[in-house]
RNA sequence: GCGCUCGUAGCUCAAUUGGAUAGAGCAACGGCCUUCUAAGCCGUAGGCUACAGGUUCAAGUCCUGUCGGGCGUACCA
C-alpha cells in the first residue's frame, strides 16, 4: 500500500515538473509515513515541505497544488487533505483496509516475510562465551539478541550463518585446567591451598568429578604439576561447552559453526596474517604510551610489536605481539575475521557484550587493512541484565563464585519468558530482569498479556465448536461489516506488520517487535472486551471472525519470529 | 585525560531513524462481569525530552559545548 502511495505522489510530481513547477534536475526525494496521530491519515507524506524550495513556493501552497494533481485512485483512497505545515495525508477507503485480512489468512505463517533482502549474505557471530564456565545471564541476553537478529534477517530473505567463536586456546584455558586439577587432587584427599587467580567456583569440582569418573586416578602425579596436562584442559573445556549447548538448547538457540580458534593456532593463519599485515608495511616494532587517566603501578616501556590501526580510525596501535614473541589475543581475532571476510558474507555482524566495546575499532581496522572493504563488520553491543526477585536486586558475586547462571534462571522462568523479556530492551540499555514478574500471569507481564491475546482468538474458535457452528472461513464480501474504529484500528496495525519486521530486520533492532506485539495485543484486548465476536448476525459474525483471526495469525507470527510460544490455551 | 554508550512522566522503557499535540506499562485515584477467558477493559492524573547554543519549514532524534551515569583504556580474553 505504501509504494501505491509512493508512485502515486511521484507520478504527479512529475505532472508538475510538465508544467514547469519543478526544474528538469530537480531530484525527488520524501517520504511516505505512517502518521502516529491516526486523525492524520493512514499514509502521510512531506513532499511539499521538502520540495518547497524547489519549487520556490510555500510548502502549504506547494501541497495545494500536488492535491489538485493528483490522478482519481478508485476505491483504495477514500480522501487526502493537506494539513499542518504541508503534510499531505491519505486516508484509505475501508474496502482498500479490509483487504488486509485475506491477504493475511493467504500468507499464514508467511505474513511479514519478505524478499527485500534475497541474494544477501550474512553471518551473525554471538554468544562466543569462552569455554571456562556455565552461561550467566549476560550471555543469555546476547544469545536470544543474536539469534532473533538472524530470524528477522531470514524472514527478509537473506541467508543467515550462525556462528559460536570458541576461545579454546590462550591463558584462561590453562587456569580452568589447573583450577580442574586442583580440585582433583582434593578429591583424593591430597589438599592443596588454590592459588590466587584459579576459579574458586562449586562448577569446578563438578568437573573435577567427572574427570575421576572417567580416569579414575590417571592424572594424579607425585607433585601438582606447573602446567595441567593438556588432556585434562581439554576434558575441563569440553565438559564446560557441553554445559554451554545444552543451555543454548533450552532456550531453543543452535549454531551452524564453532569455530575453534585453536585451529587457527594449528593451521598457521595468525602467523600468516601477521606476515600480510608486515607486506603492507602496517607492523612496526615499538613502544607504547602510557594510558592516562588511569594509575598502573606495573607499567614499564616494552617494546612490542604493534599494527598501525590509528590510520584506521583507532586512538592508537595495537599490540599483535607480546614482549616474548607470542601472538596476543587480538592477532588471532584479526585472523579469525579475516576468515570469516574471506567466506564471502556480504556482511557480518558481531554481538559483544558492552565490556567489549573498546575492541571494535581495532578489529574493524584491521579487517579495512585487510580486505578494503571498510563496512563489512558490524558489531552490535548488548548491555549487562540485572536480576530481580519480586523487586529485590539478587546479590551476584563472581569472585565468590556465587552467582545465578542463565540455566537456573530459564528453569525457573521458562525459555519464552526470558527470551521475551531480554528482547523488551534495546540492546544498548540495561535491563532490569525480574523472575516473578517474568513469570506473573497478570497483564503487568509482557508476556503473558501478549500471549493471551493469542490464546483468547483460540477460545474463540473453541467456543464456535462447541456451539456447533461450521468452521470459518473468509468471505470477502461481509468484510464491509467491520466499520467499527476499534476495528479500523485493528486493521491498521495488522496492516502495519510486514514493515515493522523489514524495519525491525533492517535496523537490528529486535525489541520492535515485542513492542509491536504489545500494542496489537491491547488494541485486541480493548475490541475484545467491547465487542462480541460471535453475533447472532451471520455475516457480521463471520466478518468479525475473519479480523480476530487475522490478529492471531498476526501475534504467533510475531512470537515466531521470537523464538516464542503462541500458546493456544493459558 | 581519551574513546564508546546512555540521560525522555515518581519507576521501567518506547518513539516509524528529521515530522504534526512526545507515547505505553507499573505505581496512585475512579469506574466496568446474569453475554465468547475480569488472567481483561475504560477513565483521571502525571513532561521545559539533563542543560546551553547551532543547523532546518520542522529536533527527543543531527552538530558543538557543559553536567551526570555505565563500560573500556598496553605483553587478559
Amino acid at each position: 500500500m505504501r509504494s501505491i502511495i509512493d508512485r502515486l505522489i511521484t507520478t504527479t510530481l512529475e505532472r508538475l515538473r510538465h508544467e514547469g513547477i519543478f526544474s528538469p534536475d530537480t531530484a525527488f526525494v520524501f517520504n511516505v509515513e505512517r502518521p502516529r496521530d491516526k486523525n492524520h491519515g493512514d499514509f502521510a507524506t512531506n513532499a511539499a515541505l521538502v520540495l518547497a524550495k524547489a519549487a520556490r513556493l510555500p510548502p502549504r501552497l506547494l501541497a495545494e497544488k500536488i492535491v489538485a494533481a493528483l490522478p482519481d485512485t478508485q476505491n483504495d483512497v477514500e480522501k487526502w487533505e493537506v494539513a499542518g505545515p504541508g503534510f499531505i495525508n491519505f486516508f484509505l477507503s475501508d474496502y482498500s483496509l479490509h483487504t488486509i485480512i485475506p491477504t493475511i489468512w493467504q500468507a499464514g505463517s508467511q505474513f511479514g516475510h519478505s524478499q527485500i533482502g534475497a541474494g544477501r549474505k550474512i553471518q551473525v557471530e554471538f554468544v562466543s562465551a569462552n569455554p571456562t564456565g556455565p552461561m550467566h545471564l549476560g550471555h543469555g541476553r546476547g544469545a536470544v539478541t543474536g539469534d532473533v537478529i538472524a530470524r528477522l534477517l531470514q524472514a527478509i530473505g537473506c541467508t543467515v550463518e550462525r556462528e559460536y567463536y570458541i576461545n579454546d586456546a590462550g591463558a584462561q584455558t590453562l587456569v580452568l585446567g589447573r583450577s580442574v586439577l586442583i580440585r582433583y587432587y582434593a578429591l583424593f584427599g591430597r589438599a592443596v591451598t588454590l592459588p590466587e587467580g584459579c576459579y574458586p567456583a562449586e562448577y569446578v569440582v563438578e568437573i573435577a568429578q567427572a574427570l575421576r569418573e572417567r580416569d579414575g586416578d590417571r592424572w594424579l602425579a607425585a607433585e601438582l604439576p606447573a602446567e595441567p596436562p593438556p588432556a585434562v584442559v581439554d576434558f575441563a573445556m569440553a565438559h564446560c561447552l557441553g554445559w554451554i549447548r545444552d543451555d543454548l538448547a533450552l532456550l531453543n538457540i543452535h549454531f551452524d559453526t564453532w569455530f575453534s580458534e585453536r585451529s587457527l593456532h594449528q593451521r598457521g593463519l595468525i602467523a600468516q596474517v601477521a606476515a600480510r599485515l608486515e607486506e603492507k608495511g602496517l607492523i612496526y616494532e615499538g613502544i607504547l604510551e602510557p594510558p592516562k587517566g588511569k594509575l598502573l603501578e606495573e607499567w614499564e616501556p616494552r617494546p612490542q610489536r604493534l599494527f598501525r590501526s590509528s590510520q584506521f580510525g583507532d586512538e592508537v596501535d595495537r599490540p599483535l605481539q607480546k614482549s616474548d614473541g607470542t601472538f596476543t589475543y587480538f592477532a588471532a581475532d584479526i585472523a579469525y575475521h579475516l576468515d570469516k571476510a574471506e567466506r564471502n558474507f556480504d556482511t557480518l555482524i558481531n554481538i559483544w557484550g558492552a565490556d567489549h566495546g573498546g575492541y571494535i575499532k581495532r578489529v574493524q581496522a584491521a579487517l579495512t587493512a585487510l580486505t578494503g572493504k571498510p563496512g563489512l563488520l558490524e558489531v552490535r553491543l548488548v548491555q549487562m541484565v540485572n536480576l530481580f526477585r519480586g523487586g529485590q536486586p539478587v546479590r551476584m558475586s563472581k569472585r565468590s563464585g556465587t552467582f545465578v547462571t542463565l540455566r537456573e534462571v530459564v528453569e525457573e522462568a521458562g525459555s519464552d519468558a526470558v527470551r521475551f523479556w531480554f528482547l523488551l530492551r534495546s540492546a544498548g540499555a540495561n535491563l532490569d530482569f525480574d523472575l516473578e514478574l517474568a513469570m506473573a500471569k497478570t497483564n503487568d507481564n509482557p508476556i503473558f498479556y501478549v500471549q493471551y491475546a493469542h490464546a483468547r482468538v483460540h477460545s474463540v474458535w473453541r467456543r464456535l465448536a462447541e456451539k456447533g457452528l461450521p468452521p470459518h472461513t473468509v468471505q470477502r464480501d461481509q468484510l464491509a461489516r467491520l466499520t467499527e474504529p476499534d476495528e479500523r484500528d485493528l486493521l491498521r496495525l495488522l496492516s502495519r506488520f510486514p514493515e515493522v519486521v523489514e524495519n525491525a530486520a533492517l535496523e537490528k533492532e529486535p525489541q520492535k517487535i515485542p513492542y509491536y506485539l504489545l500494542e496489537l495485543a491491547a488494541a485486541f484486548h480493548t475490541y475484545y472486551n467491547g465487542h462480541r465476536i460471535l453475533d447472532e448476525d451471520a455475516d457480521l459474525r463471520g466478518a468479525r471472525l475473519s479480523l480476530i483471526g487475522a490478529v492471531g495469525l498476526v501475534i504467533a507470527n510475531g512470537l515466531t519470529l521470537l523464538g516464542v510460544h503462541a500458546p493456544e490455551q493459558m
